[in-house]
DNA sequence: CATATTCTCTTTTTT
DNA sequence: AGAGAATATG
């Protein structure tokens, strides 16, 4: 019997899509179709009647995501997928407390704190308890209260054995008092309220197991604790969990991320029902060659192996640069003779493991006139003038909230200085007020605040939702600071597209209410620089390139203390993660794919010298084609020499240089300090490290 | 109270 | 090098 949606599928895939109503694990390798067989499944499902898209859940990491999914859906049924429940465990968890706010403790109109958000709430914390920054600094707070929220633990539930972590835990718990004071919850809040909701809602959670009878899961090797625990409270007896995942792509370890869950899962609910995806559409024999064989050094995994119907296809190019501008310039000639021979440039990448690597990278372009496109940084949401805007925001329709008070009272500035804030928040605190009300009690220029914000209110009264936010722009005074500002044409210009974006937002969601837009722009902070229709090359990190594939691909700054990160080489865990990342990097190409390494660079304003990634001597050489220096022509400029490194003044040494050492091997000098007698050199060592010697006593001789 | 200057700290990042 | 925060100065 054929059927359309499951014809152009190969058995395994075919396999995961038909599984019967049972949980099952599926192991998808990289450009294997994994979100092909998650659509598919739900199209499958639906379409034989099995289930109605009512009795939906799938789950994303990221709204792009999601978003994905929703359309390929659709582009399979013809039907409307309203009753589904599709987004990330963040998106759905809010639309679970919005709905069910009164049971979960929580205010109608609660606001979502991110991650900047959330810091500056625990610095007035701390602040507020006059607690040691220095000993307790917000960052680690921050840190400490996340890692219990996502571990599902409340502040009564952390150990605390001595001072310090006794502190730690009533700051947590002093904290979680003042976002409930503040009627503010951040982005592990919104998991773990939601999952408290359920397991001490005992119809609530009956109703909802009931309700879903298939929950799909998208990139289960990145669910932390919580996110775990929360699916398996969602799945009733009769739901069919259908996870799909790739060990070997988990890359957010660092951030909580458990690929335990996967062993556990097949345990506890796939019992066995695992199903490996394991050809690739993707890339070509050589790419999946050098893959493979990276990944194979890693231990702990659940062991997989990409193979592919296409043939080797190309060598790997590897190149050497002497320098970073060096190779800079390679990568701008490679993409340039690319683009000539026909690939668009949208379709060429440029990766790195860190954002400050990407600088001389975008000079070189935008010297040459490449058109590039960065992702990554800040992001639309995340910029100062619109969290400004939005304090405003959350001040007209929740004024309890102090964090957007204190973001907007002084701002632009009206003479509200930090002495005056501090009596405020005294005579709040005293009053066991917010700001706000205290606020409304006060005199002189607070109370002119306190003035503009209830006119503000009024004004705004049965406006629209863009005509709200244009209001308060202008009234604000928001648009007439940055009008005075030189350096404020770009803010004011994304002050109005803020309105256009709340303008289509409108247009878009079933519920536009001012708290609606509040939380979909915490919740999706935006795209990085919207500006498609323009053909441009990709620059962003490994982590951003996840689920994204191009024709030709730059892995740049394979040294070693870039990547692998000098933070996580040193141990095991930290440099399997790395050696995923790099897995990763490499399955991103499906047909040509360039690694590069620099012998040094400029990294926090000085020159350093590094080795080749290990990385590198881990692939296969059969599939590796070393690119030496490009033989110089007339019109490249003469090999770039290690530039007239300070001499060792007339000691016959100089930075840069490669040394030999009896004991230690052999090494590249990276500073040098004194002369005569005292001369001594640092020296790095591949095996022994960086070591300082004395030119008198160590026997060095050039290598 | 606002602005100029110095100091500090730099992995990856979604929600 | 460069941003952001803490601190000194007007």
């Amino acid at each position: 019997m054929s059927d359309p949606l499951l014809d152009s599928l190969n058995p395994e895939q075919r396999a995961a899509v038909t599984l019967p109503h049972e949980s099952a694990l599926i192991l998808a390798g990289a450009g294997s179709g994994k979100t092909r067989v998650l659509t598919t499944r739900i199209a499958w499902l639906i379409q034989t009647g099995r289930v109605s898209p009512h009795g939906i859940l799938a789950v994303t990491f990221t709204n792009k995501a999601a978003k994905e999914m929703m359309t390929r859906i659709a582009a399979m049924l013809p039907i409307n997928t309203r009753g589904m429940w599709v987004g990330t465990f963040h998106g759905l968890a809010n639309r679970l407390l919005r709905t069910h706010w009164r049971e979960a403790g929580l205010p109608q109109s609660f606001q979502i704190l991110d991650a900047q958000d959330q810091l500056s709430a625990v610095k007035r914390l701390l602040k507020s308890l006059n607690i040691d920054t220095e000993k307790y600094e917000p960052k680690k707070v921050q840190g400490y209260i996340n890692g219990h929220k996502e571990a599902g633990r409340r502040a009564r539930d952390a150990d605390a054995h001595d001072e310090y972590s006794m502190q730690l835990a009533e700051l947590y718990e002093a904290y979680d008092a003042q976002c409930q004071r503040e009627g503010v919850a951040d982005f592990p809040e919104l998991l773990l309220r939601a999952y408290e909701l359920l397991y001490r809602n005992e119809p609530l959670r009956q109703h909802y197991q009931t309700r879903f009878r298939h929950i799909l899961i998208d990139e289960f090797q990145d669910t932390n604790a919580l996110q775990y625990r929360w699916l398996k409270l969602f799945a009733g007896r009769d739901t069919a969990l259908f996870a799909v995942g790739d060990d070997d792509q988990s890359i957010y370890a660092f951030r909580g991320a458990n690929t335990g869950n996967m062993l556990e899962f097949e345990r506890e609910f796939a019992h066995g029902r695992v199903i490996k995806l394991e050809q690739n559409y993707r890339s070509h024999g050589n790419i999946l060659t050098a893959a493979n064989a990276l990944i194979e050094r890693n231990l702990h995994r659940l062991g997989k192996s990409l193979w592919t119907a296409d043939g080797e296809g190309e060598p790997i190019r590897v190149f050497e640069a002497f320098n970073d501008q060096d190779e800079a310039s390679f990568v701008v000639d490679e993409v340039k003779a690319l683009n000539r021979e026909g690939t668009a440039l949208s379709d060429m990448a440029l990766l790195y493991r860190s954002n400050a690597q990407s600088r001389v990278l975008e000079h070189a372009l935008f010297t040459a006139g490449v058109a590039y496109r960065v992702y990554g940084g800040l992001r639309f949401f995340e910029r100062q003038e619109i969290k400004h805007a939005l304090a405003y925001l959350r001040l007209l329709t929740h004024p309890e909230d102090d964090g957007a008070f204190l973001r907007v009272v002084n701002f632009p500035t009206r003479g509200v200085g930090a002495r005056t804030v501090e009596q405020l928040a005294d005579a709040a605190a005293h009053a066991g007020a917010s700001l706000w009300q205290a606020a409304c009690t006060a005199s002189g220029k607070v109370a002119a605040f306190a003035r503009l914000i209830e006119g503000i209110k009024q004004a705004t009264a049965g406006l629209t939702l863009a005509e709200t936010i244009d209001h308060v722009i202008e009234a604000s005074g928001l648009a007439d600071h940055y009008r005075a500002d030189k350096d404020g044409a770009d803010r004011l210009e994304n002050l109005n597209e803020l309105v256009n974006a709340a303008a289509l937002f409108s247009e878009e969601a079933e519920d536009d209410t001012l708290d609606a837009f509040l939380s979909h722009a915490a919740l999706e902070a935006g795209e990085h620089q919207a500006e498609p229709g323009r053909d441009a090359l990709q620059l962003m990190t490994v982590h951003a390139a996840k689920g994204l594939e191009f024709h030709a691909v730059f892995i740049t700054g394979l040294e070693e203390g870039l990547f692998p990160h000098e933070q996580s080489a040193h141990d095991e865990r930290g440099l399997e993660e790395e050696r995923r990342l790099m897995y990763v990097a490499i399955t991103r190409a499906r047909r040509r794919l360039y690694l590069s390494h620099a012998q040094s660079r400029m990294l926090h304003g000085q020159v350093r010298y590094g080795f080749a990634s290990r990385f590198l001597a881990e692939l296969p050489d059969a599939v590796l084609l070393p690119l030496n220096r490009r033989t110089a022509t007339r019109d490249t400029p003469a090999p770039p020499v290690p530039r007239a490194a300070p001499a060792g003044h007339g000691t016959g040494y100089r930075i840069g240089q490669c040394v030999a050492h009896a004991r230690f091997g052999t090494g590249i000098i990276i500073d040098f300090e004194g002369r005569g007698p005292d001369a001594r050199v640092q020296v790095k060592f591949g095996d022994a490290g960086t070591k300082w010697l004395a030119l008198a006593y160590a026997k060095l001789s050039p290598a």
